[in-house]
DNA sequence: GTGAAAGCGCTAACAC
DNA sequence: GTGTTAGCGCTTTCAC
């Protein structure tokens, strides 16, 4: 079988203590002692046991991560950022997809709490804040990415939302667009509530009237952003922009408008969020908010393991990331029509 | 502290065992003393020691997998299928990025296989045939996901990259086109290689001679694309057509080819490999071959859960999954110019 | 500075 | 069908 610590023990004439002091880089022992152990170690090919390592010392080495989608590229960068640096700190990485569905969600949580994982990061978890703040209350240490959690042992780090949101919807004012249209992602997704707000916020301060019949709900998806931008047209609403909650979305808008014959952005001008690798190689350009996924990952990893290595909470629990309001092609042009006409109804 | 077997054992007033046998869904337990049980495990909400569990069992129900780079479409798509085909079969999936680095997979994979990870899963591994067996020498489990791997103990999953190559270059004969460049990957993948293979082969059935200097080296990167077309272009190699050995590198030519004023499909034809996603989305639509990438990482997971479980390997050690190519607008068009000229020259 | 021994929480042989 | 008990391989007091 596997050789174990007594085997190098014996072999290297000291005990078994002594080896675990060796490889603990626990200062009491003799550099001569050391490197006989050592050279055992190495002789052998020795390698400590990982089950028993984590039972006695009650560490995993572990953190979960739970994203929506691996296969997304925004999850993809953040789990990027996050495997990165927590190699550099000697941590491993278990990755759960829950496919957007909650059960699933937390079946892994259960699965990682027993001692399989350290800790766990949740990346714009489903679960309501209730939910996340009694993980927490039974001192597991979790964190979450994308989302703030009011809750004194919950790392967070995230983009504000409403702030690029007022950003987005500025930059189309500027464009010279009134009529602007939000398409949104899950409807009880924090992320669509806040962009949601910031979209609102933006035309209060322009002096803009809400219209609520240039609101659509979507999903997060293309098609659901395709579906939410068809609806909108249907019902012959009167836009000239549209700011999707996401990249994804916003796809569905450019697939929408290939169909209806409708232009971007000379009939249609489109901002997205996320800056997927994507938005930059269709055709126009899109116009979207970058935000710094990968430093998100890493900046959750850095929080919770200073917080599992030395007990207490970093110094700053919460940060707030900036993210780049980048203007492609997609959002600029002359805005088209005069008011009170549609430009985007097909055939107009 | 946590609340354990014996707690659980002791509130039901049976044995510690007794627990056990209900938890493992060990029979021989009265339906009666298992309600009682289940019901105290309930109420207490007893999680089992994950650590003590895998100690004692020798087994962690973890699968490590180990990729060249997470936040590549590619290599998301065929973890998705591992993560959520080991999900289901109640397996937790470690993944590690190894951004391409030799010393960095060689370190992933002892670091898992101190009893950190049941077994393992390279994604085109970077290490040698050799190396490869000699970890499964150690019986170590170990899948092999893109490669062929001569192993009567090594599971592989791939597609026949002979195979598709050959069907690529076909398709540009008989678009009319016998001047064919291409693009290699790294010098030293087999991927690479075999994609050669298959160029050569294909060239030799179609009567072609073949001329080594329509043949360039990169690195399967955007980049490494951009500056292999560039050099063919620099040394006015003479070519109507480019076969990239992945569409990232493709990506790089359709860069240079905007940069240098050459019109795709028309002055060039472009074929790729992978069906990443961007490539149905820019202008023209890539041709490319697509691989059943989530396919893949279910297969390779089953076939590496029936050995863990059963002991023995399973029926069919290597899987070679059909590719598809997929035509689209890249590659379609007349065979631009007379023969001799060389047409994307620039300026010409 | 080093060794002996206890025990992390669980499972599996072996009794009964 | 259920309980008793002996470890899985390591770390960590506590002696010396």
């Amino acid at each position: 079988m596997d050789i174990k610590i007594v085997d190098v023990a014996a072999k290297a004439g000291v005990s078994p203590a002594t080896v675990s002091r060796v490889l603990n880089n626990n200062s009491n022992v003799t550099a001569n002692t050391k490197e006989k152990v050592m050279k055992v170690i190495e002789e052998l090919g020795y390698q400590p046991n990982a089950a028993a390592k984590n039972l006695r010392s009650q560490r995993s080495m572990i953190i979960g991560v739970i994203v929506p989608e691996i296969n997304n590229s925004y999850y993809a960068e953040i789990i990027k950022g996050i495997e990165n640096k927590a190699y550099a700190q000697k941590y491993k990485v278990i990755i759960c997809d829950t496919g957007n569905n909650k059960e699933k969600e937390l079946d892994f949580i259960s699965l990682l709490m027993n001692k399989t994982a350290d800790s766990m990061i949740l990346v714009t978890p489903l679960l309501s804040d209730e939910e996340l703040c009694h993980i927490a209350d039974m001192s597991y240490l979790i964190g979450v990415v994308g989302r703030h959690i009011d809750h004194h042992n919950i790392p967070c780090v995230y983009t504000d939302n409403v702030k690029f949101s007022k950003d987005v919807v500025s930059h189309l004012v500027q464009q010279g667009h009134r009529k602007i249209a939000f398409l949104s992602g899950y409807a009880d997704a924090v992320d669509s509530y806040e962009r949601l707000e910031g979209y609102l916020k933006a035309l209060r301060e322009h002096h803009i009237p809400f219209h609520p019949e240039l609101i659509e709900n979507g999903d997060f998806s293309e098609k659901g952003g395709y579906e939410a931008i068809k609806r909108l047209v249907e019902k012959q609403a009167d836009f000239t922009a549209v700011y999707a909650a996401n990249d994804e979305m916003a796809l569905g808008v450019y697939k929408a408008c290939a169909e209806l014959d409708i232009r971007i952005p000379d009939q249609l001008a489109v901002v997205g969020v996320d800056n997927n690798r994507i938005s930059r190689y269709i055709q126009p350009k899109l116009s979207t908010v970058s935000q710094p996924k990968i430093k998100m990952g890493r900046a959750i990893v850095e929080k919770l393991i200073e917080q599992l290595e030395h007990g207490e909470p970093s110094q700053e629990r919460v940060l707030v990331l900036d993210s780049e309001l980048m203007i492609r092609e997609s959002s600029l042009a002359p805005v088209p029509g005069p008011s009170g006409s549609s430009p985007v109804t097909p055939g107009s």
